[in-house]
DNA sequence: CTACTATAGTGTTATTTTTACACTATGTCA
DNA sequence: TGACATAGTGTAAAAATAACACTATAGTAG
């Protein structure tokens, strides 16, 4: 048992899971609650914070036990505090969206008991507590940040091919972009290093395999360079 | 007296203020601490969230009590939650920053005992907690969300010549900006309406006065207008 | 009342960036 | 060997940005 001279918040971290499947489709990772209250609803992993963790280690253990992902791309989104978000109890919840690939990282999605599940964006069902905010901030964060920072390639395998990387800016962008301008827009950067390597097993010609340099983004971006799709 | 079955982080919130004054000097209001830890230094007006508000209103409500300002631009920041940035217990604060105009919000500073004061932003003293770090994270904040939201009028009166808004967009990016090609921007919006009155005392030619259309930047947003500097 | 001072206000041109657009190249498979 | 599916490539028009200097006007000082 533990007292305070005041009352206080009981706080939380949770987290929204980005995740691009080998389709390139955007998918969320939803967790089915077994415990009242939203008992049986979905909801993003998450839980409380520890005194011994920061909120970022919280979350990445949240997410490690809850879904088994780690090793993951993870930054904080906003945090929600309004009075009625939690029926128990006075809760505020530090969000965080992480981003994964889902080729590359193979998830066993329940190593809990609990169920655990990757949903396409616009299959989202009805979740728990404020969830759907929480979600919906992510998207717009997601999608306005994709443009001006290279998080795009925490998405995609560590070897990909410009058309999936025009592809997952389509999907998180939502509209179309031109083949040419783009690849003369991504390659302009100088920030593709070109594998030598051909995409394996497609029934076309293969497409040539870049990988992305993220040293040499951190030095340009030192010296004032803007990554901007 | 509050008893919990786990042990509970303390909750406050903190709020860098931002305040233009006449000569477009951009400052920072820094409260001196009368009570330990950091007893004597210089600190963000912040403190504990109570259990019948909201994040945003323990925010609104501090800084009423610290330093009468109310009526104010605040918006969320970042949530600092590292174990040692409170000495006395773990401690999570969610920052907000506030943007206000000091010519025509008169502040009385020190409503509380308390001495408060207005700090130019390059002669900022050493500060209590991790406030340093909070502060730079509201300047980089403060940095690029104004070339791509029009919160800069936050910190001008509600008029102001094309003058004083390219100053202050100088002092906030730190840089100087071509005169007719930042009047041709800006004007190009059409989100400027001009008062037909113009600045008064001046010792030289006086400017027009304008005023920022917030009804026709929130219409425009909504059909995918993007506001740019 | 004159001129000096201080800042307001104003257009054009060159450069760069963005957009629009369609065909050839290459691998697989039937 | 030809059909098919996707990779990969260049150019020209339009728009945005950047560079640049003089005239207009109010106040003040002599």
């Amino acid at each position: 048992m533990h007292t305070y001279n005041y009352p206080r918040p009981a706080l939380t971290v949770d987290c929204i899971v980005f995740g691009l499947d080998a389709e390139l489709d955007l998918k969320i990772m939803l967790i089915k609650r077994d415990i009242s209250p939203f008992q049986g609803e979905w909801a993003i992993p998450g839980g409380f914070v520890r005194m011994d963790e920061t909120l970022e280690q919280a979350a990445l253990r949240e997410l490690q036990e809850e879904t088994g992902i780690h090793d993951v791309f993870l930054e904080q989104l906003y945090t929600f505090g309004d009075l009625e978000r939690d029926p128990r109890d006075r809760t505020i919840t530090v969000s965080y969206y992480a981003l994964i690939n889902l080729v590359e990282q193979q998830i066993q999605a329940a190593t809990d008991a609990r169920e655990a599940n990757w949903f396409g964006i616009s299959e989202i069902p009805k979740l728990a507590f404020d969830h759907d905010r929480i979600l919906q901030t992510a998207i717009a964060r997601l999608r306005s940040k994709i443009r001006y920072e290279p998080i795009g390639f925490e998405l995609l395998p560590q070897k990909f091919t410009l058309t999936q990387l025009q592809k997952l800016y389509e999907t998180v962008l939502d509209r179309q972009l031109d083949k040419r301008n783009f690849r003369k827009k991504i390659l302009g950067m100088d920030l593709l290093i070109d594998t030598n390597e051909l995409e394996q097993g497609v029934s076309h010609r293969a497409a040539k395999l870049y990988r992305f340099d993220e040293n040499k983004y951190l030095e340009l971006k030192q010296n004032g360079f803007n990554f901007e799709i």
